[in-house]
DNA sequence: TATATTTATCGTAATATTGCAATATAGTAT
DNA sequence: ATACTATATTGCAATATTACGATAAATATA
């Protein structure tokens, strides 16, 4: 069948699958910390850091943007992308609040 | 084509973006929430809380096996599963690491 | 031994993702 | 207007993922 039956889950476990989705590519993760280490916005010269095509690298700011974790705004002939800081910490605690809910406790290994 | 082009990019992110991958579903979110939240290992009764079939979630719980957040040990008939702390501590840092690296700083907006 | 019970695996259908060439769109400059 | 540059979109081929029925394997019980 293909297709994920969201309808099963919460709200919260769609939301979190969603956002993990688009880390789980790492063309994307290159892309993210392509524009964390950038002070500046930048464009589409990860054409040139990254070996992909131009399309596809397009399609990759394309999935970032969808979820929100980056904007661009039109610079000229070419366009400005960054992080969207609101949304990437959204995202952060969505991912910590699930790795804090399991309590490392020395020695509670069960199996 | 539908390959990802792996060597393009560097170890750290291929791992980030394989990790990424197993949360990207919202049914091993949940099999993982539930892990976290019964204090003992549970087996395949998952099958009663989330909705799937049998042999789906069992594909899940392999996939959340394979990268090693999970262990099972035969109890009997049945399978005892639970969280791996050592990989669950890691892929947290993976996480975190990857997060931190944006530093917002208030105004910092470029765009 | 025969019969449940539990989990894993196989095979298959439906759908999603990845990647790129070709083309379209939009701004800039000549 | 024409040419150039940068980015987006479309269409398509290759591959991956999701889901499940059927079946196998392993253990317990009568």
């Amino acid at each position: 069948m293909g297709v994920t039956k969201s309808d099963l889950f919460t709200e919260k476990q769609n939301e979190l699958a969603k956002a993990a989705k688009v880390f789980a590519h790492p063309a994307r993760i290159a892309i993210l910390e392509y524009l964390i280490q950038s002070t500046t916005c930048i464009n589409g010269d990860l054409v040139q850091e990254l070996g992909l095509a131009q399309a596809t690298i397009s399609q990759h700011l394309r999935e970032l943007k969808e979820i929100g974790l980056i904007k661009g705004s039109i610079e000229g002939v070419s366009v400005c992308y960054c992080i969207d800081p609101t949304k990437w910490v959204e995202v952060q605690q969505q991912f910590s609040s699930l790795f804090a809910g399991f309590p490392k406790i020395a020695g509670k290994d069960c199996c």
